[in-house]
DNA sequence: TTGTACGCGTTATCAC
DNA sequence: GTGATAACGCGTACAA
């Protein structure tokens, strides 16, 4: 015996039609919001017998009739990421809340995959596309050319794609964090970002060792390492950093994941934190509150994310819609980086 | 000027047919897999056709005729929950692997919610309908019984609804907690778990505290405690229980979320973990490894759970549509509750 | 091997 | 206020 997943027979306007006595179109009407135009009676008797005969309208004919569905697909790197996880809630919570849906992808980080997914993405015929840490390969660049429908969060591939940006100035936060270690006298430094054909990676990087050269310390000072935005990753990292004799002062992390990694890395080496090694991470997930108060971080305002995305797809602010969407950032401070030595 | 979004023509079979000078039967041959039934020459054409056309089949169109879609529905109470994290994502990635999209709701752990979301849901006339951490509602009743597409994780509302179920025996994981208890010496107990409508946390709170009568820990030594299962409501929990006299030896908590929040308040109120707490956490989310590693807690073996879900909803193990999909759990027991008592 | 024709469920248009 | 009808994009039975 086979499965019967998805085969059970559906009721359909006909069906309603039939046994309230009306037209299909009537019944059209009254559940598509018109009910002003239906005489009152006629569509409390049509509620009636859809919700006798359990009738639920058909997205799948409506999308065809409309030619638009009530799709979002929502790309993400990766949705364990308590950052991405964020960022997902606050999109479908504010999409939900304008009858919209959304359709969650992982990409992996994976440029075939991004492909793969962004046509199951057409496929759907989808409101918007809604990349979260978008990878710049041929399709995208196709897709961004024929449709006005991507917007991209958090970091855009490439400069010359015109399309929707909402996310931080992730040059400006890589300055706060390169202004905040000087303060506190690190001049031997290590950076462990993420790949740079990320904007918002290269951004964050260019950043910091931009301002830290205006601040006196050169890029001969400033290690860097280059990888996934992981926990694993970060731990390697890490271990490499504190089995080093010339350990840098203070690590700048292209996410909280990565500081978890190398903080995990520095325990295990006995290292003292920040004396023996200062961490500064970024997005500041929510868990950091709970799990790693002691963590300084560059607070991304993930839940807003949602909301100003929702606005871009509604057209509710038209002319942003060629602009991008500079959302605020927050260093927030913590026991991870205040070191003494000032 | 209004948003363009979802709005641009798309190309469609007869585009594609007229261009490459053949019928919108060979062009849907070519892109139904019957690539067999086409002369090679011809599906060669079509598809570079296709290809310079910026052609992609739409799902709409193929969903209306075949009276079926490619989309699973998966309603979580919380996708910020990490384990609900894990979860989607093992689902996700198990079904993109045989063409099948995800979309992704949060119930937000509410009865009106859920029962709107479950509309949504059916009206995407999806292959199924995942529910991870289902309430009884009647909405949810009446689909069950007209429908057999619905697949219940981690928790069954109630008894009496016959649908697939994925999980662990969580009976048997609030047992395995109590002797572990019992044989660090713990007598004085506090539980604080999540709603008990909940088939889920009911199972584990009866295991536990039956266990406990069983090895001579009567009720009366155990207090317990309801509530949302997040971290705000363990903080709450905990600094009450932090503030009381006769504080209880340990805590079992409902999740891991929970257990954060109670180990927070602990931190706060100057006691020592677990000389003067000692708790257990539940799922064990793979964060733990990284930030809690002193947390002993429940492992649910969440990235098992999407394989399963998929081998349900494509038929592969017929024998298991009727039978509960249990999967093993472990007690992975960490510095958290290894108190030196026996 | 390929083309023709129909219908899936819905809504907009037009006529009544 | 309501009904009949066409059209959306696709897959398939049937004819060629």
């Amino acid at each position: 015996m086979t499965s019967s997943f998805g085969k059970s027979k559906m009721i359909t306007v006909h069906d309603v039609a039939r046994q309230a006595g009306v037209s299909t179109a009537t019944v059209s009407r009254v559940f598509s919001g018109k009910d002003g135009v239906v005489a009152n009676k006629t569509a409390v008797l049509v509620r009636e017998v859809a919700l006798e005969l359990g009738y639920t309208p058909s997205e799948i004919g409506r999308s065809l009739r409309l030619a638009s569905s009530r799709i979002v697909v929502m790309i993400v790197p990766d949705s364990t990421n308590d950052f991405c996880a964020d960022v997902a809630v606050s999109v479908e919570q504010a999409l939900v809340e304008n009858d919209l849906s959304m359709v969650l992808m992982n990409s992996g980080e994976n440029s075939g995959r991004q492909d793969s997914l962004l046509d199951d993405a057409e496929s759907l015929r989808p409101r918007a596309i809604v990349l979260l840490g978008a990878l710049d390969t041929p399709k995208l660049r196709a897709l961004a050319k024929s449709s006005r429908d991507i917007i991209f969060v958090n970091r855009r591939p490439t400069d010359d794609i015109v399309a929707p940006y909402v996310g931080i100035d992730n040059v400006a936060a890589g300055r706060a964090v390169a202004e905040h270690f000087v303060s506190q006298g690190f001049r031997r430094i290590a950076v462990v970002h993420g790949p740079l054909r990320y904007a918002a990676s290269r951004g964050r990087v260019d950043g910091f060792v931009g301002r830290m050269g205006e601040l006196g310390v050169g890029p001969a000072d400033i290690q860097r390492f280059e990888g996934p935005l992981t926990m694993e990753a970060g731990y390697a990292h890490g271990q490499a950093l504190c089995a080093d004799t010339t350990r840098p002062e203070a690590v700048f992390c292209g996410n909280d994941m990565i500081a978890y990694g190398i903080h995990r890395a520095a325990n295990e080496a006995g290292l003292r934190i920040p004396d023996d090694l200062a961490i500064c991470g970024f997005d500041d997930n929510r868990v950091n509150e709970w799990l790693a108060p002691w963590l300084t971080s560059v607070r991304v305002p993930a839940l807003e994310i949602g909301p100003a995305v929702r606005d871009l797809i509604l057209g509710h602010n038209p002319e942003a819609v060629r602009e991008d969407c500079v959302l605020p950032f927050t260093l927030n401070v913590r026991a991870s980086t205040l070191g003494q030595r000032v």
